[in-house]
RNA sequence: GCUGAUAUGGCUCAGUCGGCAGAGCACAUCCUUGGUAAGGAUGAGGUCCCCGGUUCGAAUCCGGGUAUCAGCUCCA
């Protein structure tokens, strides 16, 4: 007899011994048909292998991470089994579930073409109605090297042997011709997975380094029902609608040409938007305490070489020779803005100091790595330092953090943080990382932020809280970040007198809250889907006269608006208003205004809002302060 | 940078086997003056990404380059 706990608390008695598929029907015909594994207390195992013991279960279906993780990892290995049969020579790597599907980095010679993946998806299709049993089985590590050596699976191997240190029996899969080296856990057979679709097909390094060999990699995603992998395909196509690239062309934001590859060129309405986050930016900053600065685009080899970009990072640097000196272009801001602190003797009563900067960098970033506004080559950092004592950081810490999440907050942003601590090679000591490292956890704690810590992932000198938005398709992106800083101080010997009369160096913090305002862009217009905020919006309100003598009227309707500050444009073309609003809907203009006799003998306007429609009329003065109310308290229309 | 794919009018995209360069939208002119998502007619607009090769002949086939796209690596 064995207990199974289900999802809902309820307990099942079964009969043993069953087989696990009759476990798992007795149970529900629907987890019949999805994700198959088993937990007892928390470790997760197949169902198969705890079949025989009388314990408490949980089932895990497809609607767990766990369970979503077993099937689609499953799948990875009909992949894999597909492959092997229709291409023997081809060496297996590994193949992973990843979020909404998964892959299988395969060595071979030739790479994929789209009708191997064809072939590949119909082998698969013929495994599945095979409904083939997944068995499990364990080997000694030495016997497990051995036998992967007898495969003739170089990968495997490697990985093995990685395995074979802890001494623990290793863990194999095997599904009729195909056997694989795996932990688990998996779904019974593969007659479960029902749907599934190869998506793409690409290069990717042997366990992600750039030294290593580059590997086929085979994308696809896998779904217990056929309906549910038409839903994931739909929206990933919807998600490609709200795309910023095709968006900023289509609402004319921002151009990027083949004369300036990741240079983007920003269009009179891309400026607005622009310019607007800049006067929200410095109002914020300004409130905060904080002065602004601007340092020159491009300086001298000797203060890249003080501040060690010259010798780290002129890789990415626009260097050239001007009378004989080499300058360079500012891949970033700091050690200009370190010239302005040093541009007078400092006291602590001036602390804490923060300095802001929008500031235009240029990094050489390689040609394959460039994304639409996401990444370029030329970018505006809302840069800013912040120079302070020890006993400072965390409550400047705290100052940052909250103004980024004001910021996030007010887009409707979901972020998540993180926390990188002392990388291997780093400059400081102990003492200071862990200072450091526990003013910015101090500072998240008190602010009751959750935060993931990446160990080892801080920048040479300094740890770092790194603040992530996703765009539409789920990448996320590095946006705000806030860096704590020992070493710059030091390189340009920055001072401020103390109390004591005495000289101290002081800490600095290197921040951003959009990180850059291109990229901030990029991931705006995708959240929005091109429907700004109407405080963002290019245009805020386009009038349509219907006819040529509404003219007259319209224009002192704009007048009016346009005296309120508000953006306005009119369009006076000589087309039915049916096509007018059409295109003003597709340019996701907040308000319409349709004037024609009506409106002229009334003096009210009719108002159609691209969200709601058609919503009446109202007086000018009226609408103008409703607009202007909009504007100011930076309302998010929502659908 | 690496792997693969792609590049035709301002935009989106056809172009079969190597044989005169195409459509819709946008644009211009004219007609239409209208009430909440596309009125009609006419017209203009092309270095088929660049360089080279094969061929009687190349948008089309081959090689190299550039840019873009999907990823990998790296990063704000």
């Amino acid at each position: 007899m064995i207990k199974v706990t289900l999802k809902d608390g309820s307990v099942k008695e079964i009969e043993s011994p069953l087989s696990a598929f009759d476990v798992a029907k007795e149970i529900s015909p629907r987890l019949a048909k999805a994700a198959c594994v088993a937990r007892i207390n928390d470790e997760i195992k197949d169902l198969r292998t705890v079949i025989d013991n009388d314990c408490t279960l949980e089932i895990l279906t497809f609607d767990d991470e766990d369970g979503k993780k077993a099937f689609r990892h499953t799948a990875s290995h009909i992949m894999a089994q597909a492959v092997k049969r229709l291409y023997p020579d081809v060496k297996l790597a590994i193949g992973p579930a990843i979020d909404n599907g998964f892959y299988y980095d395969f060595d071979k010679d030739v790479p994929f073409s789209p009708e191997d993946l064809t072939a590949i998806e119909a082998e698969m299709k013929k495994i599945v109605k095979e409904d083939i049993k997944l068995e499990h089985f364990e080997m000694s590590p030495e016997a497990a090297v051995q036998y992967l050596k007898e495969q003739n699976e170089p990968y495997k191997v490697e990985l093995c042997e990685e395995h074979a240190g802890k001494n623990e029996p290793i863990s194999f899969y095997k599904q009729d011709d195909f056997t694989d080296l795996c932990a688990g856990p998996h779904l019974m057979s593969t007659g479960f997975v029902k749907a599934f679709k190869l998506t793409g097909c690409t290069g990717a390094y042997w366990r992600g380094s750039e030294k290593n060999k580059m590997l086929s990699r085979i994308y696809a995603t896998a779904f217990p029902k056929a309906s549910e992998l038409e839903e994931h395909l739909a929206r990933i196509e919807e998600a490609k609608k709200r795309d910023h690239r095709k968006l900023g062309k289509e609402l004319e934001l921002f151009a990027i040409m083949d004369e300036g590859p990741g240079f983007p060129f920003f269009l009179p309405k891309g400026m607005v938007l622009k310019n607007t986050l800049i006067d929200y930016w410095r109002q914020i900053h300004t409130r905060d305490g904080y002065v602004e600065i601007s340092t020159p685009i491009m300086l001298n080899r000797q203060l890249w070489e003080t501040s060690g970009h010259w010798d780290h990072y002129k890789g990415n640097m626009y260097t050239t020779v001007i009378d004989e000196n080499d300058f360079a272009v500012k891949p970033m801001n700091c050690p200009g803005g370190v010239l302005v602190y040093k541009s007078k003797p400092r006291s602590y009563r001036e602390l804490p100091i923060r300095m802001g900067e929008l500031g235009i960098v240029h990094r050489h970033e390689k040609s394959g790595t460039l994304h639409g506004l996401m990444r370029v080559r030329c970018f505006t950092q809302d840069d800013a330092h912040i120079y302070m004592t020890p006993e400072q950081i965390t409550s400047e810490i705290k100052g940052v953090v909250k103004l980024i999440d004001e910021v996030y907050t007010l887009f409707g942003f979901k972020y998540h943080v993180e926390l990188s601590t002392q990388p291997e090679d780093s400059m400081g000591s102990k003492e200071d990382w862990d200072t450091a490292t526990d003013g910015l956890k101090k500072a998240l704690e008190e602010l009751g932020l959750d935060y993931v810590i990446n160990e080892g992932d801080g920048a040479f000198y300094g740890p770092k809280i790194d603040f992530h938005l996703e765009d539409s398709l789920g990448r996320t992106w590095q946006c705000g970040t806030i860096q704590l800083d020992f070493q710059l101080p030091l390189r340009f010997e920055l001072e401020y007198t103390g109390a004591d009369g005495e000289k101290h160096r002081p800490i600095m913090i290197h921040r951003v809250v959009f990180g850059s305002i291109e990229r901030f862009i990029g991931i705006l217009t995708e959240h929005f889907a091109g429907a700004f905020p109407i405080w963002l919006s290019p245009v805020q309100v386009e009038l349509m006269p219907i006819a040529d003598r509404h003219n007259e009227f319209t224009d002192k309707v704009a007048a009016e608006l346009k005296k309120n500050g508000v953006r306005v444009a009119v369009d006076t073309r000589s087309e039915k208003i049916g096509f007018k609003i059409r295109e003003a809907q597709l340019q996701k203009i907040p308000y319409m205004l349709v004037i024609g006799d009506k409106e002229v003998e009334t003096g009210e306007v009719s108002i159609r809002c691209r969200k709601r429609g058609d919503i009446g009329s109202m007086s000018v003065s009226d609408f103008a302060a409703m607009v202007v109310r909009e504007i100011a308290e930076k309302t998010i229309i929502t659908e």
